[in-house]
DNA sequence: GTAATATATGAACAGTTATTCATATATTGA
DNA sequence: TCAATATATGAATAACTGTTCATATATTAC
């Protein structure tokens, strides 16, 4: 390593990009959310949840796996503010929590062309 | 589990969520996605190509870790069509790969309060 | 209060992943 | 061709993560 041909301009760049580089913990907070959507488990249960609120049964019924397994993703989608819960008698509902999640969705999938 | 207090209504929105979810290779590819930025490493790199295009000696400077590191992230991040990269002499030239990503990051981090 | 139902959670194990180290490849200049 | 520079990569290891199993909590009906 040392220098390349455009060091002036990529110098430039990479003061530019310290200087605005956000903090730390800003830093995790978005790979966070981002680690909550990236396992093909947990993002079955937002794809699924794009069909409106539901309680934990019929995610497991829509998405498969074990239940224990689902309430597991359910609790890091939830600490990502991917989705909300409200209690309903002996159910917890599930909803995504707001108009971010499906957007970000829609981009990805326009991404790799995948048709939702 | 078994049966919850809106039966009907769930059991709908789990039926269109099993036929609406797509395969199981498209959930891979947009689960890849997000993986490839859900570690706080990778995401500085890209937050820093947003300042413009970036031969690898200057994205060490600009996010620090080691070239080695850095070049396997960087890698990642190309197979997952974040970023592109152009050969110019000696350097490899990395930049954002289209317009997506930026509306991705900026979209998320409104999402959890974080300037950029 | 007790039984039944729905959901959550802690611990453990298996599988995955990020980094490091050493080395390989590719380009340039002499 | 040889040396120097820039970047990439394979293997190994340490850290992390998803799932399972067993169990806990919360709500409802009796």
């Amino acid at each position: 390593m040392g220098t390349c041909g455009h060091e002036e301009l990529h110098h430039l760049a990479a003061e530019a990009a310290k200087a605005n580089m956000p903090n730390e913990e800003d830093v995790g907070r978005v790979a966070a959310v981002f680690k909550a959507v990236s396992e093909p488990s947990r993002l079955k249960i937002l794809f699924a949840l794009r069909q409106g609120e539901m309680c934990v049964y019929h995610i497991v019924e829509a998405v498969g796996g074990t239940q224990s397994a689902v309430s597991h993703q359910l609790r890091m989608l939830r600490e990502g503010r991917m989705i909300k819960a409200r209690r309903d008698g002996q159910n917890i509902v599930y909803s995504l929590a707001d108009e971010h999640v499906l957007a970000v969705l829609e981009l990805v999938c326009t991404h790799v062309k995948c048709k939702i």
